[in-house]
DNA sequence: CCCTAAAAAGATATATATTGTCTTTTTTGT
DNA sequence: ACAAAAAAGACAATATATATCTTTTTAGGG
């Protein structure tokens, strides 16, 4: 349960790669998909997403490419997850709450506010530039 | 994405109904379906691998139905949850580390870490006897 | 102006998971 | 023996995930 599908892992390890990567020069979406191990049908797919919101900017024709919208410090993870899958959603109730009131007042509901209100937190918390760091050796 | 399933959504619902019936007797499945509108072929699955782990008692045959299994101060939703949805797992590197040091390491990894912890937390945090608890009017 | 590189867009395909239903079997009390 | 009830197993429809392939648009360079 709970689970991130392939398209979201595969959206945070293109978009950490291009965190990683020289601001100033585009990537090509190939060399990205082969660096990550992605099909790069389904990355292409992915980085249309991101280019929709700004996430990242997209160069079309002879010499274009992918570049980051927006500097990787202030990108955070919660960002580019809910890009690809959709907001942070436990259960149903949280977003639509009329499904909530069944019976007069639901007690699981402020759980799930709970549980939303944690993922985002951590998600949030985390930006692009911290998981493109090297890792020091531990 | 996160999203509690269909079935997730019925086993609550139909434990706690059950948590807050009287204890000394049994329920009948169809009663409990009918009253927290679930698809009664369907709870039964449900309540089949309730009885498994032990979470509720089953009891065939005429006269017999389901019972909780402990008292409801001592079943957490998180047990409720994992009994249908499986473990609470945001990213498969959570469960399986091989599939995470792709690159050496990642520093996703921890993210996911914590993500799942504090669902976790969240989630055995409530017992089904809050649950089921009448709300106070607010 | 043409050619090539590259992303964007759209159509399609397959596999898996979700959300059930229906039938048969087993158990148990009367 | 009968009826009530859960257990078990087979089946089916739908939705979602996971891609792939083709065509189109955009842009640069000669």
């Amino acid at each position: 349960m709970m689970e991130l599908t392939r398209k979201g892992e595969y959206a945070i390890r293109g978009i950490v790669y291009l965190a990683g990567r020289p601001t100033d020069k585009v990537c090509l979406l190939n060399d990205i998909a082969t660096a990550v191990d992605v099909p790069s049908t389904f990355l292409a797919k992915i980085f249309q997403q991101f280019s929709k919101i700004g996430l990242v900017k997209s160069f079309r024709g002879t010499g274009g490419g992918f570049m980051l919208g927006r500097a990787p410090e202030n990108i955070t993870l919660l960002e580019v997850v809910e890009a690809v899958e959709g907001p942070i959603v436990p259960n149903r109730c949280v977003v639509n709450p009329s499904d909530c009131d069944r019976s007069g007042y639901c007690n699981v509901h402020p759980v799930w506010k709970r549980v939303q209100d944690e993922v985002c937190k951590a998600l949030a918390g985390v930006t692009l530039k911290e998981l493109a760091a090297e890792h020091k050796a531990k």
